[in-house]
Parts: C-alpha cells; sequence; structure tokens
DNA sequence: ATAATTTATTTTGCATGCAAAGTATTTGTT
DNA sequence: AACAAATACTTTGCATGCAAAATAAATTAT
C-alpha cells in the first residue's frame, strides 16, 4: 500500500480538518456579534485599517472576491460598515466602518482570549514554532497562477 | 491596539488560508481524476479500507455528513464505488469501490508526490515538526460538544 | 478622441461545511 | 408485543470558496 497516499500522511488533510474546526470553535464566540467567521475576519481588517478599498481587504484577508462581495453585504445590513464608491476612482469601493461597527470592537477583544483557553496544551514556544512553520509553508503556495 | 486581535497574530487564519491554499493547489492535479478535494479525500479513505460503513467514512475523513450524502452520489454516478445497505442492519449503508474505482488509484498514487514538489522550501525535520504540531492542536478541540 | 485593454467588483453556477429537521431502523422498556 | 429512545443517514436552508463570465470605469494605444 502506498504510503504517500494514506490520508493519515497527508498535511492536506490536517489542515482540512483544522480548519474547519478552528470555525466551528469559533462560532458560538461569534454568536454574541452574529457574525460568521469569514464576517468576523473581515472585520478585523477593518478594526485595524479603516476606510480600505474592496481589494486591498481581499488581499488582507486571503477572502475570495465573490464571497466577499455577499459578506459586505451582510455585514452593511447589520449596520457594521458602509461601502461606497472612491471619489477619485469610481471603480474602487471603500469599506467605512459605522460608529456600531467601531464600538462592536470592544466585544471582539474577548474572542481572541476564549479561543486561546483552548489550547492550555500547547507552550508558547511550540505555538511559536507552529506560526513559524505555517508562514514557512504559506510561502511554497505563493507563486500559484501567474 | 489590542494585539491579539490583529489578524497577523492569529493562528486561525492561518489555517484559514492554507486550507484555502491546499484545496486550490490541489484543484489542477485532481483534474485528470474529475473530482474536487473532498471528493479525493473520500476516494483515499477507501483505497485504504474499501466497503467501511458511511459512519466509519465520516470519522476517518472529517467531512461533514450532509456533505457526504452528495459526495458519495456523485463519486457512484461517475462510478467510482457503490453504496448500499448493510444486510444485517439496514440502517447502514457501505461503501464499496467499483474495478473502475481501484483502478483510478494507480492515476491517485502521484498525484501527493506533484503535490510534495511544492514543498522543496520545507526540511523533512521541519516536516515532521509540523505535523507532530498539527496532531497536537488536534487534540485541543476534541472535546468540543458532549 | 475613439477603440482596445486593463482594473475593480459583482454575478452566476457548482461544491461543500454546518446546524437542524426529517426518515427509516433497531434497540431498550415495560 | 407495543412504545420510547437511540442510531444511521438524508434533506434543507444558509454561508462561503472557487472559477468563469459579466459590468463598469479608467488607461493605453492608435
Amino acid at each position: 500500500m502506498s504510503e504517500l497516499l494514506k490520508l493519515e500522511n497527508q498535511l492536506c488533510h490536517r489542515f482540512y480538518t483544522l480548519s474547519n474546526a478552528f470555525t466551528r470553535a469559533y462560532r458560538p464566540l461569534l454568536k454574541a456579534l452574529d457574525i460568521t467567521y469569514p464576517q468576523y475576519v473581515t472585520l478585523m481588517a477593518l478594526w485595524e485599517n479603516d476606510g480600505i478599498t474592496i481589494a486591498e481587504l481581499l488581499e488582507r484577508t486571503a477572502i475570495d472576491g465573490g464571497a466577499m462581495s455577499l459578506i459586505l453585504k451582510k455585514l452593511q445590513d447589520k449596520d457594521f460598515l458602509i461601502v461606497a464608491k472612491d471619489k477619485a476612482d469610481k471603480r474602487v469601493k471603500r469599506v467605512q466602518l459605522t460608529e456600531a461597527g467601531k464600538e462592536k470592537k470592544a466585544i471582539a477583544e474577548g474572542v481572541p482570549a476564549q479561543m486561546l483557553c483552548k489550547f492550555n496544551g500547547m507552550s508558547a514556544e511550540e505555538s511559536r514554532t507552529l506560526k513559524n512553520l505555517l508562514d514557512k509553508l504559506g510561502g511554497c503556495f505563493e507563486n500559484t497562477g501567474e
């Protein structure tokens, strides 16, 4: 039996499983904000840099463009933000947090800490090593299509 | 600015990004088999253990039950496998590879090697460390809902 | 300046992921 | 044996992820 084809040996499957596990784990924590995980990612990007372009938002969040259109509509409907055309270049749209959206940041600040509680088993050292390896792995995907 | 809420500091976002990157990277490799990544995962499980129950398949692949129903339908339509009720317990269904499905394994064996080419930058040592840390992290999610 | 091309975003169609509701069977109770 | 509770799956409704087509507006080329 080809060892390479065993599910247990797949790096990809670990990512598949863990990514889904994260999304599931965030769901109850994000319920207070009434947002999904991708919506949370979008808001995190905006809480760091308000008023950015959709293109910039896409780059920072790595969310799909088509999905982002819907996500922004929903966040706008929920009064987190407003999407408006850039005055200089009408192709461009900028995303601006509303006052309500800015205020929600205070609630969101508690979320990462709650999530970290789950990872007591991992030392700070291991966590750092993991992040470094993940970033290195991420670099392997960069020259994908050009 | 709360460091904890910065996108760059999120472990979850790295997983989100990398998991999607893997799925995208597999797409062209799986095109020869005319299957998606979750379908590939399903087949990997079956190539290792043919004739297993849907419940066992769900456990091994960590794919959603609802999604699995559709995935199996599609794989059955493509003549990779057959789903049939267990004779002893009619609630249970067993998944059996067809001859065509078994033969496709030969093609699939080439896929992991092609994927590994992308990861030249990572040493075997780093790869091992990463897998161990991922498995450890996975353990943190186990007692989720009970 | 008008046409061709490029850029920024949205829309569309298909494939999941997830929670919750619905079905069919079995098993456990009384 | 009849009924309640537990199992194993499927279906449904909503939210993405992704590729490809469609739009709209700005840039470049002629």
